[in-house]
DNA sequence: AACTGTGAAGTTTTTCACAGCC
DNA sequence: GGCTGTGAAAAACTTCACAGTT
């Protein structure tokens, strides 16, 4: 069965295609082999129909009255999202955040590559950080484009976020995770996600009122 | 004119108010006295009219043909959010990630205090990382009970997501932000808000097709 | 002239509910 | 009996467009 991509797939969707696979990984972890739709919407606090729903967008990944196969399925997910192979990706910003990601062993196993570090600060280049070597952010333009990196993340204060953003994606950068607290700019063709921490705080403590 | 929050208001929309507030301190920081929807949604890459919608649902908080007055609204959206005093806050988890969480400098001016530091490795207790003494996963409950902290952040392994989790509830947790790669149970009462940067990598990677 | 606040319209997203299959 | 896949219905969300105000 290939995959069916043709018509365009709500961002929304593709939004929780990695939360399914996360929640898959786990059930294979447990020696699981096949789970439904009710069981992961459980799990993820989402409704059955939503899933099922969902996954057809890609074609028909279940089996009716059994459920779906755990390993078709992820295997079925990883291609829809591309991530089949590794990805290598730059991380720039060596202080203690971006030390921290660079050293993060998680992205390894899920589809990611930490490759690099850059940092503009000279006094930080050359210093071993874990499993890196500081590398100067004047070389990244270099190593991005002669490596065909597609992928970086974004750990640098505010004030210079923009600024580095514009050139990793002169570079030739398709994707940014942002790190630092502040909305950059970047052409259509360039796509930017974003954590922080303190928006997610601040979205909870809404609903820190006594009555 | 008193807050006004009747009525329920959409989660989507207090979960963009903490962005409003991030881009009009920015815009405080400089020196910035007014700001319209239209500036807002041009940084934020939202609609204007999705701005003053959200905005209307507290009251009117601008003034037709002038804007917003950034000092004012951002007051107000402090109110919303209740982050006019700082929250305590407990991290469990004194590996990579919950060392640089617990230090990271950016909570603070935004609403947070990190006060103490837990882990169950016995190995870890009583070390000093950075600001902290990693204190005993045990003493947590009494502290947490003590000081009436409502708000956690989770960075333990995977594995033992669910039953911190459970502690934390007990204890009186009613807000937490999950760094662990797995979704946890908890009752109605308690908020969760996850952060997995691979989940966002994956997210992009789906459209780094080349077509 | 510029901008807000807001009903109404339009669009997107979610849920329902059930036919079809194992 | 239990489950998927899916049109149709419902709900939620966003945009439009303009009256009203400064």
């Amino acid at each position: 069965m290939p995959l069916k991509l043709s018509d365009r797939i709500p961002d929304i969707v593709i939004g929780r295609l990695p939360l399914y696979l996360r929640a898959l990984t786990r059930l294979q972890q447990k020696d699981r082999d096949i789970t439904s739709s009710h069981e992961l919407g459980r799990r993820l606090g989402i409704s059955s129909a939503q899933i099922r729903k969902d996954l057809s967008h890609f074609g028909g990944f279940g089996k009716q009255g059994t459920g779906y196969q755990i390993e078709f399925l992820v295997d079925k997910l990883r291609q829809v999202l591309q991530i089949t192979q590794q990805w290598q990706v730059a991380v720039v910003g060596a202080g203690n955040l971006g030390s921290a990601i660079s050293n993060y062993a998680g992205f390894t196993e899920r589809g990611f590559h930490i490759s690099w570090l850059f940092d503009a600060d000279p006094t930080k280049v050359g210093k071993q950080i874990g499993d890196f070597k500081v590398l100067p952010l004047d070389d990244m333009e270099q190593m991005v484009k002669d490596n065909n990196c597609q992928i970086a993340m974004l750990a640098v204060p505010a004030e210079y976020a923009q600024e580095v953003a514009n050139k990793l994606v002169e570079a030739g950068v398709r994707a940014i995770l942002n790190y630092a607290p502040i909305n950059i700019n970047v052409p259509e063709h360039v796509m930017v996600q974003y954590i922080d921490p303190v928006v997610h705080m601040q979205h909870m403590t809404y609903y820190l009122r006594d009555e």
